[in-house]
DNA sequence: AGAAATATTATGTGCAGACATATTATCTTT
DNA sequence: AAAGATAATATGTCTGCACATAATATTTCT
């Protein structure tokens, strides 16, 4: 225990995180209950409580009321993927960040985006695909989905100078999403778009969301090759 | 405001969400005070803080002490990924998890996994490779180096029953690991190995962890074909 | 006017004490 | 012995209060 300094919940979580490091306990291993930690680390039980509660959501922890605190079995690691307005990513490296409007219509949705965002085969959506580049160089292919019934406003929406995404984040907050990433290999038209060739491994990132259970937009994001989405863990 | 309910932190929660869902509070707008929502919602500032503490690392309000806290303008959206062990994932979906090792061999590193996992090139470690399978078919194709330096007890693991990271999970912890994702062709070897054909697009996910700055294991994970990665936002 | 010192303020955190709740352990009844 | 009722207990949360801290606003000085 690193003792003189302060006791703050911040240093309850480190110095229980050492002991869970240093295999002091092991896991399976039940640990002191928080009146007994609080006691050992000389603060308040309601530090202790913050801290181990900060444990329990990292996924070093599982805690149950009565049966006690234990160092987790299998530490769920929970990669936090922050997922950020494109244009940010981009220029968050210092690139320089460009967008094209590719196209822009109005109709009714395809069977699959019906069945996926769960709205009508004749509701009224609008249909737009982009490109967005960094340094001048193709990134990211758009293809998007965006429910008119749910979200009206969008058809007065300058689309060539904001991109859907931006806007929607803007206008259009939604209460449920869900995201999901695989590989897949180029189509021809896709090749064309990120001047690379049909078949070319693509990461392919497919959003949805929703406002409670009507459907906001869904998006296919088909990255450049060499893409790689990655994380602290 | 649903008035009548009790407060609780979790209803403060549920409250400033809804505002901000109705664009009562639109991005970049500044919210009452926590005084003030205390007063309004009829709880302690405590309470109030505690929601307020939790909607700002969901990422939808931004706080800054003396400025007060704003809605966020880009909701930086963190889908928590959770990376289960495979056996876990395969086993929840209801399939029958299998694994078989391929390759175990003591020898030194190639100059990518030094580099990248900070080992010296004449450190001792451990080469594994092996194939994990969801209802006896080829899912997860793992090739892994782990520093025996760093977990001398691995060479008296018996990496045939238990997978190599499964038993790290259980053995050795780290206090620092980095993911990511991308999408890669199938080589003529992987391709065997997972039953497809080369030039089959593959998900690919690369795993590092250290214990403080000494390397413990880089992994290289290769999804079959159609494997997605999915998570809730 | 511009810089430096000072005051103000909203959030961040700690504390003690109380009660709520879920879960396990124990006792009672059949 | 099995089932049901009851007690015990560790965590979960709320409250009121105090002080810490970072950032802004204001005042003072040159």
């Amino acid at each position: 225990m690193s003792a003189s300094e302060q006791t703050n919940w911040q240093s309850v979580h480190d110095e229980v995180l050492r002991r869970i490091h240093t295999r002091e306990w092991k896991p399976g291993d039940q640990i002191p209950k928080e009146v007994e930690l609080a006691e050992q680390l000389g603060c308040a039980r309601a530090t202790v409580n913050r801290a181990l509660r900060e444990l329990a959501a990292e996924g070093f922890l599982d805690r149950r009321r009565k049966a006690g605190t234990r160092v987790s079995t299998h530490p769920v690691r929970r990669a936090k993927l922050d997922i950020p307005v494109i244009r940010l990513e981009i220029e968050g490296r210092g690139q320089k960040y460009g967008y094209g409007l590719l196209l822009s219509e109005r109709r009714t949705p395809t069977p699959e985006v019906c069945a996926n965002l769960g709205v009508s085969a004749k509701s009224d959506m609008l249909h737009i695909t982009s490109l967005h580049l960094a340094d001048r160089k193709p990134y990211m292919f758009e293809e998007r989905w965006v429910s008119i019934d749910t979200v009206p406003e969008i058809v007065d929406a300058d689309l060539s100078a904001i991109s859907a995404n931006e806007w929607l984040v803007l206008h259009a907050p939604y209460t449920k999403g869900d995201i999901s990433f695989s590989a897949v290999l180029a189509t021809e038209t896709e090749a064309k778009i990120l001047r690379t060739h049909a078949g070319a491994p693509l990461f392919l990132m497919e959003r949805m969301t929703w406002e409670h259970d009507a459907g906001i937009t869904a998006a296919r994001l088909l990255f450049a090759p060499g893409y790689r989405m990655h994380s602290a863990i």
